[in-house]
DNA sequence: AACTCTACCAACCGCTGTCTG
DNA sequence: TCAGACAGCGGTTGGTAGAGT
């Protein structure tokens, strides 16, 4: 303090923060708000940069803060979300309250990490790596003659292509999805890479409605939440028992080029319109963290099991 | 006991986006 | 339109504690 007098440019502390200064800095924050973060060094009495204060404040001294290890729904919320969003740790962190984007980006790098590796999976692409490949998740579905057969997921999908996207279908009137796909090892892996393909849209179904869901419609579209959107049978079906599915059909072209930015919906700014149960990802979250040991790809897979179910009555 | 290795975590650095004059 | 200030983000570094040798 004295000794860097009047004249002098302050030499600013760095490295780890000692109790009296957290207490400084809690106690301005508290009283006065933080404000402009260049200015609170100053106010506070603290030989910081304003950067190093907000930082603190962030991930130390907020009252917020959860601290302590992580769950493992937490766990599985995150390498879920690090499935959709990458390395995008403030928009992971803003689905697990009280958790900062820093520690979770640490849990990630230190834990997270090796388990995936140990269990052959890519950390990076979600995938299995090359020198392990597991079986692909399998899932039973009902054929046409009514004798349920077992498949890997993208097989699947194959007999719902309409619901997935709009693409040229093959002559057996099935959409080869297993190109692009591969042998998804869960539904939510699945779901952002198609969203991009055409332009859907999803938005969060309300709890207690239906179960807790990604909901799709066409961007731009009015969206009535499984209230039925048209008299096509399909479409019936779809909205009864795969609830995140909706389609405007006429709408269809219009914004089938435009990409969708998965990271936009999963801060939940991205609300589709005129729908009458909106939730941001919030929504999902909190309803997610709630279930134990139910993770975004048991959201998911739950609904699919609806929709396979379905298929018998079609 | 001394040293090395490893894991974890706090903090820093540099870049980017946004806001404002 | 532009420049500067600021906030936020993600990658990286460095310190520390504990385990192993």
């Amino acid at each position: 303090m004295g000794r860097y007098s009047d004249g002098f440019k302050q030499k600013l502390r760095k490295g780890l923060w000692s109790p009296e200064e957290d207490e400084k800095l809690t106690k301005h924050v508290t009283n006065h708000g933080h404000g402009c973060w260049s200015s609170v060094p100053k106010q506070a009495g603290l030989q910081r940069c304003g950067k190093s204060c907000r930082l603190r404040w962030i991930n130390y001294l907020r009252p917020d803060l959860k601290r302590g290890t992580f769950s493992e729904t937490e766990e599985k919320l995150i390498i879920e979300l690090h499935g959709v969003l990458g390395n995008r740790w403030s928009q992971i962190a803003a689905q697990l309250p009280g958790r900062t984007d820093n520690e979770i980006k640490n849990f990630w790098n230190s834990c997270i990490k090796k388990k995936l590796r140990q269990q052959g999976i890519d950390p990076k692409t979600h995938e299995p790596l090359l020198d392990a490949q597991p079986p692909p998740d399998l899932v039973t579905i009902p054929t046409a003659s009514g004798i349920s057969e077992t498949t890997d997921c993208s097989f699947a999908l194959n007999y719902v292509p309409d619901m997935w996207f709009n693409k040229t279908t093959s002559s057996t009137g099935l959409v080869d999805v297993n190109s692009e796909f591969g042998s998804c090892s869960t539904l939510a892996s699945v779901l952002p890479s198609v969203q991009s393909s055409v332009g859907l849209k999803p938005s969060i179904f309300s709890k207690g409605e239906v179960s807790p869901g990604i909901h799709y419609s066409w961007e731009g579209g009015s969206s009535s939440t499984g209230s039925g959107t048209s008299g096509n049978s399909k479409n019936s079906f779809i909205d009864g028992m795969f609830p995140w599915a909706e389609f405007i059909p006429e709408k269809e072209q219009e914004h089938s080029e435009e990409a969708f930015k998965w990271s936009e919906f999963l801060d939940g700014s991205q609300n589709v319109g005129g729908g009458d149960a909106e939730f941001g990802m919030d929504g999902l979250s909190d309803w997610a963290l709630e279930q134990p040991q139910m993770a975004v790809s048991d959201i998911f897979g739950k609904d699919f099991q609806r929709l396979s179910a379905g298929f018998g009555q079609l």
